[in-house]
DNA sequence: CGCGGCTTTGATGTTCATCAAGTAAAGTGG
DNA sequence: CCACTTTACTTGATGAACATCAAAGCCGCG
C-alpha cells in the first residue's frame, strides 16, 4: 500500500469531522496554517518518552504502538492507535513532556497540530471544546477499559483478545497480516513471548485459526469469542 | 471522625480552588443552585453501574472506591479516590451511562453538580473549560499509569504498592486504618484474598511493617520501597 | 555468508490461585 | 444481651498456570 504525501487542507481533511467539525471557516484555515502532516515509514520513532509536547498528534494513516520503556529495556504497549485516533492520551493536557513513546508499526502518516492553536479553540469556541472533551474522553475510557479486561484473563483470553481485537478493531477482516511481531504481542497483553507462541499454536491445532508466519485467518470466531468471555 | 451536613455556598468552598478558581460571581451562583452535598455513611453506594449519568461528582470529604461488578458477583477495583478527586472518571463525558459502581470506604460527603451546568460552563468560559480539561486528563492519566504499575509487578510488589499507596497518597502518614478489608485490596491489586494475608503475614515476620488488623504502620519504608520498586 | 534478532518446541521450576479447615470478629433476631 | 449466623481473617497443602531456560531452525540484512 503508498500512502499518499500530499498535505491536504483541513477544510478537505476527511477526519474533519472527527472532532473538527464545529470549526468555522477561519479557524480552519487557521488551524491549517498551524499543523505539518508527516510521514513515518514502519519502524520509525513518532515521539519519545520525555519529549516536550507541542502538537495534538492525529493519526490519518496506518497504524502506531504507544508504549513506556522499563528500566532493563523491556518494553511495555500501552495501546495501539489506529487511523482518527488521536495518539497520546491525555497527558498532553497534564503534562509537559511525553510519559509515553510513540512508533508506526506500519507506514504512517501523523498530523501534527501546535497544542496552543487546539488551547485556543477550546478557550474561544465552546461547541468545539465540548465535542472534543467528548471525542478525547472516550479514547481514554478505552484504554483503561483494554487494560482491565486483559489482565482479568489468563493467556487463552488474551490472545483470543488479541486476535479479535485486530480482526474486527482494526483490520474489519477475519484475514489479516499481524502488524506486530509474537513479541510485541506479549509486551502488550503481558505474557511472555514462548507462551504467545504456544496459545497461537494450539490454537491452530484446535483449527481456530489459520497461522501462517504473520498470515492470520480467524476460522472459529464463535469458538474464539467464547474462550475470550471465558471458557 | 464526624463530618458537617453543613451545605455550603461554592464561594466559600475549600475545593473551589481546584477546577472552579475561574468562575465568576454570576456563575459561582449559578452552580451553587444546581448542585447537592450528600452524605453517605461508610459502606453506602453512591452510584451503580448502569445508572444514568446526570452529575459531575465531586469528592469533598471521606474517601471512595470505584469498581466494576464481574459476572460472577466478584467485584473488581479500578480506583480508590480521595478528597479532591472528581469521581467517575472521563466516562461522564462520552456515556449516557455509569460503567462503574461507586461505594463508600468511609464516611463522605460528595457533591454533585448537574452535569448541563457544567457542559454550559465548557461551552461559555474557555479558561474553566481549559483549566477543568488539565485537571481531568490528569485523574485519568493517574488511573492508566497504576493499572500499568500494578500489573508489571508481582504480589509482594503490589503489596509494596498498596502500602505505599495509603501511607503517602490517602494518609500522609507511616500509621494508618486500612479503610479496605483483605478482599478488598486483593480486588484492587489483581489477587487471592489469601495471598494477600499471606505477603501481609511475611511483611510482618520480615519487619518491614506491624500490622494488628486494619492497624498498620509501616516500619521499614526504604525496603518497602525497593520491594515495590522490585527486589 | 555469517551474525543477530525473531520464532518455535521441550523441559524445568516458580509463582500463584484454589481448596480446605479453623479461628476471630461482626452483624442479626429473639 | 446472648445465641446464632454470617462475614472476615488466617495458615497449610496441593496443583495449575505461567515464566524462564535451553537449544535449534529460520529469516533478513549488512
Amino acid at each position: 500500500m503508498e500512502l499518499s504525501h500530499k498535505v491536504n487542507h483541513c477544510k478537505e481533511c476527511v477526519y474533519r469531522s472527527w472532532a473538527f467539525k464545529n470549526l468555522s471557516a477561519e479557524e480552519l484555515k487557521k488551524i491549517n496554517s498551524k499543523k505539518v502532516e508527516k510521514f513515518f515509514r514502519k519502524g520509525e520513532k513518532i515521539c519519545l518518552e520525555g519529549d516536550e509536547i507541542s502538537s495534538f498528534m492525529y493519526l490519518q494513516n496506518g497504524l502506531v504502538k504507544l508504549y513506556k520503556t522499563e528500566v532493563n529495556t523491556k518494553e511495555h504497549i500501552i495501546s495501539i492507535a489506529k487511523p482518527r485516533d488521536f495518539i497520546g492520551l491525555l497527558s498532553i493536557f497534564s503534562n509537559k513532556n511525553h510519559i509515553y513513546s510513540i512508533t508506526a508499526l506500519e507506514d504512517s502518516i501523523v498530523c501534527f497540530v501546535d497544542l496552543s492553536v487546539i488551547r485556543d479553540f477550546i478557550k474561544t469556541n465552546g461547541i468545539f471544546a465540548l465535542d472534543f472533551f467528548e471525542k478525547i474522553s472516550s479514547v481514554s475510557d478505552s484504554v483503561i477499559k483494554t487494560r482491565i479486561d486483559i489482565n482479568t484473563r489468563q493467556l487463552r483470553g488474551r490472545i483470543a483478545y488479541i486476535l479479535l481485537f485486530f480482526s474486527k478493531h482494526i483490520y474489519d477482516s477475519s484475514k489479516f497480516n499481524l502488524p506486530i511481531s509474537r513479541k510485541e504481542v506479549a509486551e502488550l497483553i503481558d505474557m511472555s513471548t514462548e507462551n504467545v507462541i504456544r496459545v497461537l499454536s494450539e490454537f491452530r491445532k484446535d483449527k481456530l485459526i489459520q497461522i501462517e508466519g504473520k498470515n492470520i485467518e480467524i476460522v472459529d470466531i464463535k469458538k474464539l469469542e467464547r474462550i475470550y468471555e471465558f471458557g
